[in-house]
DNA sequence: GTAGGGTTAG
């Protein structure tokens, strides 16, 4: 066209700018915003709204933002593009400010604005908007649309609120097999399997046809749970239904005999699906790596970079758990050079995996050293290395991030705590590990959970504080489990204490009557204490 | 003849 001379016009523009994002191509979508802008197009709404969109699918936010920013005229089409753009980046926050300042300029929603601003509040688990929006709808009647109704299931199925999902879906005037779907996902999502299947049932029942999608998560349901047979059942009515050679649903056959436990089968799959992409990759690796094969799951990173298969994110994250879980750190930091040169070190996830990566190979100043290097740490990062601190038995530090991650502004949580007070423990940091115990509790309103009281109950054990170790029990606001017990009979044994011992061996069998750990424990006291006639009956 | 939306893979 552009050879003929014949000049574009704004329609013109619309519809390549549409091919761009469908692709997407952002090299070709920015020349034709360099063109729009010399045609005189500039000020378009309808071209604006489009080149924001066209951006969107690009995934470059920050360009259409800065579209939307110099729009001259926008409308509820502009507004919602930009809104969804942020809602499809996870970024549900900036989504819903948005909104806001959309109000403020007097744009009414429409119902594609609703169900973006849905999907936003899914992204981040935001309930209490999705409620607030879900009293808006009703009151502009957009309810009755199927896609509002399957929005809002989602929504709710996302934001762990599988009961008004449900009350959605029972409500809903008009059903298709998205709604369907929309409520197995979220059982599935749950972890629901049994849930997941009735439904199943029922929408077969009432003659709908299932397609790629409710197997999908029909899988994942399957996954979730483990079931197994109700996998293979599935995989036998996939092929008879002729959706076997979809790559998706192959992926996720794959992904569900891995996590089953049949990496066997699920190589299989792998082996039978014609286009493998990145993702296929990645889950047979991934399964793998579950399985603790970890030699296997790095030969299948080096076939898939000979087939010339690009890793993404989530393949770096799953070979540097592979790594970790063996101790492989000649092949971790191989990894990490293929990481740098693919330029995904600065992603926080990459970081986090990187830090736990080198911790877990007793590499603790290479964690140091990423963890120093990243560009935005969240708490994950400051766990990781906390961590790595308390497995290498270095309190001090694990206490002096602890401090520095509460000064910068972070909120420590309940792993934290865990690998700070296991920390102290191996230290022998009795006072600090109290301190930090209660203000755990106190400053921060964290509920201890039974890890952290086995941890106290260490510490103050190693240390040879046994009857504050026993006192301290006492005073635990849940039950004493086995894990408590056992780890003050330790104490005891260590430190050549019969009374504690006996008090904690006979609280130990109450609850786990079959285990003979305690039994040996106690023995070994006995022994120790010169009891042999003791020792005979134990 | 032109713009924004629902379920679904690692």
């Amino acid at each position: 066209m552009q050879q003929t001379g014949i000049p574009p016009n704004k329609v013109t523009f619309s519809v390549v700018l549409k091919a761009c994002a469908m692709i997407p191509a952002l090299q070709q979508g920015k020349q034709f915003h360099s063109d729009i802008i010399k045609s005189g197009f500039e000020s378009d709404v309808i071209l604006g709204s489009t080149l924001v969109d066209m951006y969107v699918k690009c995934g470059c936010i920050e360009d259409a933002r800065q579209v939307f920013n110099n729009m001259h005229e926008r409308n509820v089409v502009s507004w919602t593009a930009i809104i969804a753009g942020y809602a499809q980046q996870g970024l549900g926050k900036e989504a819903l400010e948005l909104y806001e300042q959309m109000k403020q300029k007097h744009v009414q929603p429409d119902v594609v604005t609703y169900v973006v601003l849905l999907k936003a509040c899914a992204s981040i688990a935001a309930l209490e908007q999705g409620k607030q929006l879900h009293l808006d709808i009703i009151k502009s009647g957009f309810e009755l649309s199927v896609i509002v109704g399957n929005t809002l299931v989602g929504m709710y199925a996302k934001c762990g609120s599988i009961e008004d999902a449900r009350q959605v879906f029972n409500s809903m005037h008009e059903r298709d097999v998205v709604s369907w779907n929309a409520m197995i996902a979220g059982y599935a999502q749950q972890g629901l399997g049994k849930e997941a299947f009735n439904f199943y049932k029922q929408m077969k029942q009432e003659g709908l046809q299932p397609d790629i999608a409710t197997y999908v998560v029909l899988l994942k349901a399957c996954a979730s749970i483990a079931a197994l047979e109700q996998g293979r059942q599935l995989h036998l009515e996939i092929i008879k239904s002729g959706f076997e050679s979809d790559v998706i649903l192959g992926n996720t056959l794959v992904d569900m005999y891995a996590k089953c436990g049949h990496v066997q089968d699920a190589r299989r799959v792998f082996n039978n699906i014609h286009e493998l992409n990145v993702v296929s990759w990645t889950a047979i690796i991934a399964g793998y790596a579950q399985q603790g094969l970890g030699k296997e799951a790095l030969d299948l990173y080096e076939q898939m970079k000979q087939e010339a298969v690009q890793p993404n994110i989530v393949t770096y994250v799953v070979l540097l758990k592979a790594c970790a879980s063996i101790a492989a750190l000649e092949q971790g930091k191989q990894l990490h050079l293929d990481i740098i040169k693919s330029g995904l070190e600065l992603d926080v996830i990459v970081g986090n995996t990187l830090v736990d990566m080198y911790a877990k190979s007793g590499c603790i100043e290479d964690a140091r050293q990423v963890f120093n290097n990243m560009h935005e740490r969240d708490v994950v990062s400051w766990n990781a290395m906390i961590a790595g601190y308390a497995q290498q038995g270095l309190g001090e530090e694990s206490l002096t991030l602890l401090e520095q991650m509460q000064r910068e502004g972070l909120k420590a949580d309940e792993v934290t705590y865990g690998s700070v007070l296991s920390a102290c423990s191996h230290s022998g940091l009795v006072d600090k590990g109290c301190q930090v115990f209660d203000s755990m509790c106190k400053d921060h309103g964290i509920i201890p959970t039974i890890e952290h009281y086995v941890c106290m109950v260490d510490l103050l054990g190693r240390a040879g504080c046994l009857a504050e170790a026993e006192n301290f029990i006492s005073k635990m606001s849940v039950p004493p489990n086995f894990l408590v017990w056992m780890t003050l009979l330790g104490a005891a044994k260590n430190h050549g204490h019969v009374e504690i011992g006996r008090h904690a061996f006979g609280c130990a069998v109450k609850l786990e009557p079959e285990n003979a750990a305690p039994y040996v424990l106690l023995s070994n006291i006995y022994a120790a204490a010169g009891w042999r006639d003791e020792v005979a009956n134990i």
